[in-house]
DNA sequence: TATATTTTGTTGTCGTGACAACATACTTAT
DNA sequence: ATAAGTATGTTGTCACGACAACAAAATATA
């Protein structure tokens, strides 16, 4: 028995786990990004990637794709088109709708900060082996479906 | 074999998956304090549990404790202190320094959303063996740690 | 067709995270 | 003992997450 985990603290709370390791991801993340010489937040890098995978969807999905609510998609691709990585298109079909593009400023900043972000993720999943990241994302998302369905 | 996951995408990236839980994980917690009446957030919540389980630390320390840097920690106080929960004394001897404590309210209210939170952590946890939360936990701190030492 | 509802996106507010600048006070070095 | 450096806490700014209110346009319904 290594330690018992009911007590109701701080030290033996998931959520406080998650929040703790994702702050210091996030963080190591600003700093690679900023170490290379790059204005560039996390949050703006994951629409990029979101974009990356998938070009041409309106606000509302990308939202969908990268967990964030419409306010904030409006505020990041605000940030993004300003820097000029992004292009917003006016829907030919629904005129409420923008379709969101990566300018070709964008595609080049991820082929730039390719090496950077993999850098990053060799960092923190040192000593990690494949199995120990797919036992990971497998507890990760049963936490989320935990919390969709229940 | 079940998935490759060198793939330089969002939805193989553990920095992203760690985003995604903590973001539900969260939202789900401060549901359920406005479920349960209550005006707080996750944030107050926990530098609320890291005071119960040490009171007297100054505001530093209570930062270190809850990973939150000293321009936080004074706002997220301020709204405690709004709320009555906290209380904040001089230091007797260092002048710049306050100590803090929990006040009677905070001190009840712990008591209140104990079950909530029970419940919550219950929730999020669903069909996860005392085993697999070990198992988190550790990946969770070696992550950390990673990102600390390298 | 006319009305009601829903969807898409924007703006504004608050709380929080990251960061800089600052005042105060403690500590260390000379 | 004085100066330099460090630590504590506050305020201000920007970016982002949560939330409300809103306008415009699409869709559903009567």
């Amino acid at each position: 028995m290594r330690q018992k985990i009911e007590t109701f603290s701080l030290d033996e709370s998931l959520g406080f786990w998650l929040y703790r390791s994702h702050i210091h991801v996030s963080a190591a993340l600003r700093q690679a990004f900023q170490d290379a010489g790059y204005d560039l937040t996390p949050e703006q890098w994951a629409v990029l990637l979101g974009l990356r995978e998938e070009e041409g969807l309106n606000q509302s999905q990308l939202g969908e794709k990268t967990y964030k609510d419409r306010h904030n998609i409006t505020r990041i691709l605000k940030q993004l088109d300003k820097r000029g990585y992004i292009e917003k298109l006016h829907d030919k079909k629904d005129k409420r709708a923008f379709r969101v593009y990566l300018s070709p400023a964008g595609r080049s900043l991820l082929g730039e900060l390719k090496q950077v972000v993999l850098k990053h993720r060799d960092r923190l999943s040192n000593g990690f082996s494949k199995d120990d990241l797919l036992n990971i994302r497998d507890y990760l998302h049963r936490i989320v479906d935990n919390l969709r369905r229940l």
